[in-house]
DNA sequence: GCCCGCCTTTCACTCAGTGAAAGCTGCGGT
DNA sequence: ACCGCAGCTTTCACTGAGTGAAAGGCGGGC
């Protein structure tokens, strides 16, 4: 044993799960055992056990996929399909109201994840994927969840590189730190073509006792867009759906996970 | 080491996640080593790794709870959020023209699991929950599950005694199996009120090469259903999602030749 | 046929994992 | 204040589950 000596088993099972991604959900063997940084035999039996398990599915072609017991277990994250299903009838109305997009996400670490998304037919494309990952510096849930996150985390934002998007990307963190307090006063975010040039997002936080949880917004053409109006409704759907969480949902009293290190990702 | 020899490290951090239900989303230290059937200091430290990577995380009241990475990895499972997302749309049309419950679930083991889920809001009340499990001789779905599932699948759920919902449950195996051959013969599935007195649901099978993968349905209030002008509804709707899976699902999973960028993400 | 890439199994070694026991820590009762 | 208890955390010496190099299939292209 000299390849990684000090490298537990189950470090090694959860390297397996880190393999996969919405750009590659489906994996060979060699592939998997590459990706997880692991020799191929050991890949194979690790991966055999999670298989019988049902953690992982391999199918005809020999090809490792993320398996539905997984996806059961992971249905039962408070932030996750928890959250999705107290939000949902509320992003309804708002979609019903505007026929916009709406979004609804979490901060995780250093990035903001996606928990459900309405997407209006007839609204702008947006590019997210439920499940999927996001800078927090660009979007308008992203600022909300920056603006209100704990100390450390935004000096940890605001020390890296701040990735540019589009020509209206905040990347200069001096601006963005004044931004974040603008939208601490003013109580809703703006992302005004920030992402794409032709998107503008308005969102609004969701609290709980123990702080704000998550954040909800609305997707629209930036042209068609009127910031100023829009902003109610989000912050009505987002005290609606605070009180819904505060009330029935004391589960996402989680402690509010702080980075030591960005070792796992 | 006398107590359970034999047992891997990777099936204990398994049945670390296998302890958590819908019932039981959140567990302390002491909950989690019964249920999970682990000495408490073998569950201390398997659960501290599962919570540095974020497949758990724990509240400030010391619970442990599914972690949204968890949740994350999970919504790559191609039966999961893969066909949900695939199959949304649909299901939408469907509640357009009905404004009745609708469903998808796919089998899992001698089971089926709901992945999706629209909830009419003047509908019959439903007590299905997304990433819910339910037995497959009761429902219209699983009717449907069961009846184009591989026969020793059929054999074993036949096998075992048929749990009783309402006194309209079918639970004798020989009128579950004329079922299974009714269904197999006309191509839809009814389920009159055999969960509960009050809904009936119509389901019809969706297919792809490998076979009969999912199952969509329609829930009504039984006093107020007609089955056969439903069901032409739910099978189209059932044929549409079939060909949309067997054009994606070779993307994902044959060895088509997708414009290939092999990059790692 | 022969090679090559990918998967699976074997085997002897050893360190990651183990659990009993001891040590915390906070809380409720008296 | 003190005690007792329940739940959590850490210690320590032991050991078998896990290991990876190597060898053995297997299939498909040339």
């Amino acid at each position: 044993m000299d390849a990684q000596p000090g490298r537990s088993v189950t470090s090694k099972v959860l390297a397996l799960l880190d393999a996969f991604s919405p750009a590659n959900p489906a994996l060979t063997l060699t592939e998997l055992a590459r990706r997880a940084e692991l020799p191929l035999p050991t890949a194979h039996r690790r991966a055999a056990e999670l298989v019988a398990w049902g953690a992982l599915e391999r199918g005809e072609d020999g090809r490792y996929r993320i398996g539905l017991r997984l996806w059961e277990v992971g249905s039962l994250a408070p932030r996750g399909l928890g959250l999705r299903e107290l939000a949902l009838p509320i992003m309804e109305d708002l979609y019903e109201v505007t026929h916009e997009n709406v979004q609804l996400a979490v901060r995780q670490d250093l990035e903001l994840v996606f928990i459900e998304r309405i997407a209006g037919r007839h609204a702008v494309p947006v590019l997210t994927r439920v499940g999927g990952r996001f800078a927090l510096h660009a979007t308008g849930v992203g600022l909300i969840l920056l603006a209100y996150a704990p100390a450390e985390v935004q000096e940890q934002v605001l020390a890296a590189p701040l990735e540019r998007y589009t020509e209206l990307t905040i990347t200069d963190p001096r601006r963005l730190r004044r931004c974040l307090a603008e939208v601490r006063r003013i109580g809703y975010a703006v992302s005004d073509r920030q992402v794409t040039m032709d998107a503008l997002s308005v969102a609004a936080p969701i609290r709980t006792p123990d702080g704000v949880v998550a954040a909800i917004s609305l997707v629209v053409a930036h042209d068609r867009a009127d910031p100023l109006a829009l902003a109610p409704l989000v912050q009505a759907a987002g005290r609606v759906l605070s009180r819904a969480l505060s009330t029935s949902y004391r589960q996402v009293a989680g402690g509010a996970p702080v980075p030591s290190r960005h070792e796992t990702q």
